[in-house]
DNA sequence: CTGTTAGCGCTTTCAA
DNA sequence: TTGAAAGCGCTAACAG
């Protein structure tokens, strides 16, 4: 043994490892090792039990993740994948992965969807070093996502968030209640020219909360014009050009309109403005999603809130389970249940242009029956 | 050996093994590791090199990452808290320090700043578990830093981001220099009565901004009027306050506001709505940071783009020199300099309210000579 | 009730 | 030029 090895240059940290506890204590590691994981096969007696738990606080003891990753071959970590991080959309369903995986004992890798994109090295070299064990994965409306999926599906388990494919696993929310809740208080405030800024009509969002639009539309017994449903996708600079389309045109133009998504609703906004348009007195724009942003716009944004939180709870779960051994499942999250948060970009229609029979609800600025109570927008 | 032990439950990759590699080119196990290395020691026949490189290839070899970490005791992963990972504000800052880990070989573990604070058992965990070798931090103003920061120093090395901390590494950016660009549009456009809104007097950054903003207004040759330099803090709901506080009372206002914080501008720009003041033709707003929502915001925000996504490179850099044994530094990023990006949130001041001399520049709206170019938003 | 031991996949020293 | 072997810390099968 070479003299003096206590030159080490970093903080030389002394590891507590099983055998120190088991030192400790005086009895073998597997004793300590069965202990501290709750192995109901162990049978010791409640005093060496007790000792051995002391122990392991007293030592600071901290079961080395390498060593255990390495004989589980667990990895005890989850990749996600999400279009960007840094949105306020996707506040949510980061705090309730993190949550969930704390819950569960993963940590979590965060990656953004390009640096999967190009030759999807970074996918594999996670799953390949066994860096993680499986992924959650939202994907990006735009990314053809077969070769995406196949391509993550043959390296480890995946759940998918807000979108469905075969044989997988995925967690959904009820898009079409929370597309229905947004186009019933436009038509609860009696308005009956509305439109549309849809999502991409390949995603399973974009179709569900069309369907939902549709659906409100024809109870409220309206032919909808399809020329007002439009399927822009979710980005700010889509809701701008869709209010451009929309209202450019010297003919009739919607006096309401439910956008898709917040971010693209902030577009919108941006796009009414640029044409001259009040919000809400001359349109009324009300958006699905919220995040704190909507206080802030201009006016403040009426959203709808959805459960992302529960989504990304559940999501998380799935994983597990899968991990666990367990079939895939799909699951839909319709509780809570979409809650509309009214702020001020919404209103009833212009006189001038009402036409026909009155509103179905009181008019005026009080919030009709229909409606779900008004936001603190905290939550 | 128990009969047909084929009956694995999950998906059963094979994993390729270092031993499955030699074997496959015919040499031993430690030749194949040093090479992949590129040990410089090894003195291997150029041949073997290219058969091990080609092995390793077409048998799809991936390292395992626990036992690498295990032998080595070192996890080649870092934590990064941030106050919260969903503020497009971060955005520059994730990126950075994603794509330098990435160069680097680090993978990066996201965490919120609320999950260190009660207890701090996720740090400990963290390290304790050797699950990463390393934190870059964001400390939030508010929090008490010398538990927190202390806590984590005990563990594991640190690089502090946009703070100084003594003897631990840090990186920041050239704030006082954002906040002088930011005073320096206001002064060029002929504002003579400016207020800060600035950070907690605690924090470096709210230091350093005000600092900025003093030497910009005395360089002018103005006084500046203590009742207009606020320490409100970062959050928009401050910046609304902070406007209702510098607007409110009878007496003279302010024509310009510098906020060092584009959130808290975000809040800004609502208490000014709020108060019934028009920007900018009331009241013109610049702020300290840019992102894509300054776009969208009404009207949209004059700012001033710091180099984040330098930063946060150069905080990852320097957390892996400390990993590799080098002493701490403290940096200080100046290159890019800060970018005023002129959007609709800034004008002349009124004119029934100037008085004294002339603007400096042309009057109007065309940018004054001293102003740096008018930016495209998306870099 | 508890201890011994093999081995997860890798790096690295030492020997040939 | 290359190989053998030890050992990182842990779990689990098996043996008392």
């Amino acid at each position: 043994m070479p003299p003096a090895t206590r030159r080490d240059p970093s903080a030389a940290r002394a590891r507590v490892t099983l055998s120190d506890v088991a030192r400790y204590v005086g009895v073998s590691v597997s004793v300590v090792s069965r202990e501290l994981n709750g192995d109901p096969a162990l049978r010791a007696r409640p005093e060496t039990r007790r000792r051995i738990h002391a122990a392991a606080k007293t030592l600071g003891y901290a079961p080395n993740h390498a060593a255990r990753s390495l004989r589980l071959s667990r990895a005890f970590a989850i990749g996600v994948i999400v279009p960007e991080l840094t949105n306020a959309i996707y506040d949510g369903l980061i705090r309730g992965i993190d949550d969930a995986a704390d819950a569960l004992g993963y940590q979590v890798l965060m990656g953004r969807t390009e640096r999967i994109e190009p030759g999807a090295d970074f996918l594999h070299r996670l799953v390949g070093e066994g860096r993680v064990d499986g992924f959650l994965v939202q994907r990006k409306d735009e990314t053809d996502f077969h070769d995406f999926a196949h391509l993550i599906e043959a390296a480890a388990p995946i759940v998918l968030i807000n979108s469905r494919g075969s044989r997988r696993g995925s967690v959904v929310l009820d898009d079409a209640a929370g597309a229905r809740a947004a186009a019933e208080h436009l038509l609860d405030l009696g308005h009956r020219d509305i439109a549309l800024i849809g999502g991409d009509i390949h995603s399973y969002t974009g179709r569900a909360r069309e369907r939902g639009f549709v659906e409100a539309i024809n109870a409220a017994g309206m032919r909808r014009r399809s020329a007002w449903i439009l399927h822009s996708g979710y980005s700010p600079e889509a809701g701008r050009l869709a209010v451009h389309e929309l209202c450019a045109a010297g003919g009739r133009r919607p006096t309401g309109v439910v956008v898709a998504n917040m971010n693209a609703a902030m577009g919108a906004l941006l796009g009414a403005r640029e044409i001259g348009l009040r919000v809400p007195e001359q349109l009324s724009v009300v958006a699905i999603h919220d995040a704190w942003i909507a206080d802030y716009a201009w006016p403040p944004l009426t959203t709808v809130r959805m459960p992302q939180y529960q989504l990304a709870y559940e999501a998380m779960r799935l994983l597990h389970l899968r991990l666990a051994g367990e079939r895939p499942q799909d699951v839909t999250i319709t509780e809570p249940a979409p809650l509309l948060v009214r702020r001020e970009s919404t209103a009833p229609p212009p006189k001038r242009l009402a036409r026909g029979r009155a509103p179905s609800g009181e008019s005026g600025d009080a919030a009709p029956g229909g409606a779900i109570g008004g936001g603190t927008p905290g939550s």
